[in-house]
DNA sequence: CCGTATATACTCATAGTGAGCATAATCGGA
DNA sequence: TCCGATTATGCTCACTATGAGTATATACGG
């Protein structure tokens, strides 16, 4: 019969900053995770996102409940907040029919970098530390060659036939194998694979046991429950939304250097862009307008300042920063 | 003090197919909409989305107890399922306190078009009898400049200086008028705007008295609780998964004429396409391949039949059907 | 005042896209 | 049998977006 094991609501916020070349995203770190919701790993070492139980009455909507408890509990005031997915599998918190079900509903936030005040034991981190395959800035990041492919060598030859071709093609796709291209937003599905293949911690945790927090070697680090899984979803998003949404703004100052937000947008996609496209798409789009002031810091010759055109907004369509290989083509690295 | 007001937590499914050249959503019509969940409006004339209570223990993931049940009561075998958004609204359901905030998490799904059975009172609607002025296959519809632009003017009129501006602004991407492109997308847009300008009529019971349930003129069909919004999302998503996933696909049989294909875009997206740039698209962009077999049921020339490419999905990156105007450039009507 | 470093401007080849013209294959009736 | 209507299919053209590369401008430190 149903009905005997509780469902319990919580929200969840992955919130991202970027500082100089660096994504981050807020973590709650060490121990003390329980107080942040009634169902937390007894293990003290790992990091988790944000989140709380969903009051019921305090606001009309769930992004406003988001809004406020993120300004309370880190001193936070959060620009733009989407949406990002609801996470409700029965065994995401635990196995035991003795434990609520939890279904997270997860928003993705940008805030500029401050830092986080208040009780909340909450810091920024690179995101890469927990994606670092994800990070292809300076070229392929070593661990792909190294552990994954490896993993995914043995793992294709696990099966055969029909069943072997699926793994090939998945492999491929997910990680720009055999022809594919790397393609930024699949994080998820990558992660995903990882965690099938038992590459990462936690997929071990939840097959064996708990105490399992072996480092897999150059695999990242691990967070408790699926916050993990949410992470990869959250970046997979933004990464997305950088294409059509002139998201970006929200990351930077109010005035800056094309450079300086090439460099943010370098760092959430995880890719080097070229220059001087990257100019004309961000000016001839109409995304920008210059200021006329300089920025003198820069080493070479001054760059000029420019401020976000929010008119942009009602003039195109979808305003964004389409990362190469949108089309198809074949994405090079363009040495720093 | 939190707490006291219990949280229930729904599932909640648009389901889209198309018949011919009419695109349609299961809903349940009538009277015993208290068969469906515990929190039904007494109006007994409504039309509801499929929905029901989700049992903590009965399925691994939310997907999955989407499919069982919708499988159960309907009948149908669903194909391709996502999740669409979580509506939390704390007055969604009800203002009272007394009754439990419902939190609803929904899923866009697609079927083949079959008769729903089970004691369920389901049933195929068109989807534009709830949106009629997102259907622009016949040119503009009628309640727009009749009804919502006479509306428009005098809500943008209410207001002054920077207010008006943004009014005006607003209104004019969301309709596509003052030289902005129709944009077929920004389906929930609309609807939330005509719902703010009290035109739809689910403004004026969730305002006013339950009782209100005046037809307005030309301007859809109302759904129980916030169920057209839920659906306006829905067909929002659906109407932008067409531009980069081959979604289609699912909509249509096995093998199909280009002819057919492109009815069942025009009539998920609401406008009209070019022909021959239809043809280009999908057969360049090698989304289908021909079967050497003909139609010759189609009037004139007989029409060869085609049939999806799976592979596809490896070797592009996105493959949909970029409806026009996906960068800029106005959409023109290319009567039938 | 020269080398280095960064910023900015321009060119070129190619691919995608909106629009329209031209041709092919069927049918029903004159 | 041939013609007009009807639908399918093929092709051209202009324009824009984009990936890539070359060239010029302006600062700094010696």
């Amino acid at each position: 019969m149903k009905g005997e094991r509780p469902i319990v609501i919580g929200l969840n916020a992955v919130i991202v900053a970027v500082t100089r070349e660096s994504p981050r995203i807020l973590t709650i770190s060490g121990s003390s995770v329980s107080d942040a919701g009634a169902h937390a790993s007894p293990d003290a070492q790992l990091d988790v996102l944000p989140f709380g139980p969903l009051d019921p009455e305090a606001d009309r909507t769930l992004e406003l409940s988001i809004r406020r408890w993120v300004s309370e509990r880190t001193g936070l005031e959060l620009g733009y907040v989407e949406q990002l997915y609801t996470f409700g599998d029965r065994d995401r918190v635990a196995r035991s029919k003795d434990v609520p079900r939890v279904i997270s509903v997860a928003y993705l936030a940008l805030a500029r970098e401050q830092r986080p005040s208040g009780s909340y034991r909450a810091r920024w981190r690179d995101w890469y530390t927990f994606f670092p395959w994800e990070d292809w800035r300076g070229g392929q990041p070593s661990v792909i060659p190294d552990v994954v492919e490896p993993a995914l060598a043995t793992w294709i030859d696990g099966v055969r036939d029909r069943a072997r071709e699926e793994r090939l093609e998945r492999a491929g796709i997910a990680f720009g194998l055999r022809g594919s291209t790397w393609d930024p937003d699949r994080v998820l599905e990558r992660y995903e694979l990882l965690y099938e293949l038992g590459l990462v911690v936690e997929s071990l945790r939840d097959r064996d046991r708990p105490e399992t927090t072996v480092d897999s070697p150059g695999l990242g680090r691990p967070m408790d429950m699926d916050h993990r899984r949410i992470l990869a979803t959250g970046l997979g998003r933004m990464r997305g939304k950088l294409r059509y949404r002139p998201v970006v703004f929200e990351l930077v100052p109010r005035t800056f250097t094309l450079t300086r937000l090439q460099r943010v947008v370098e760092a959430l996609a995880g890719i080097r862009l070229h220059k001087q496209n990257f100019r004309r798409l961000v000016e001839r789009g109409g995304l920008v307008e210059g200021t006329g002031r300089l920025d003198t810091r820069t080493g070479g010759r001054p760059a000029e300042l420019f401020r976000f055109r929010r008119e942009v907004l009602r003039e195109r369509r979808a305003p964004g920063l389409g990362l190469p290989g949108t089309r198809r083509g074949r994405h090079t690295v363009d040495g720093p």
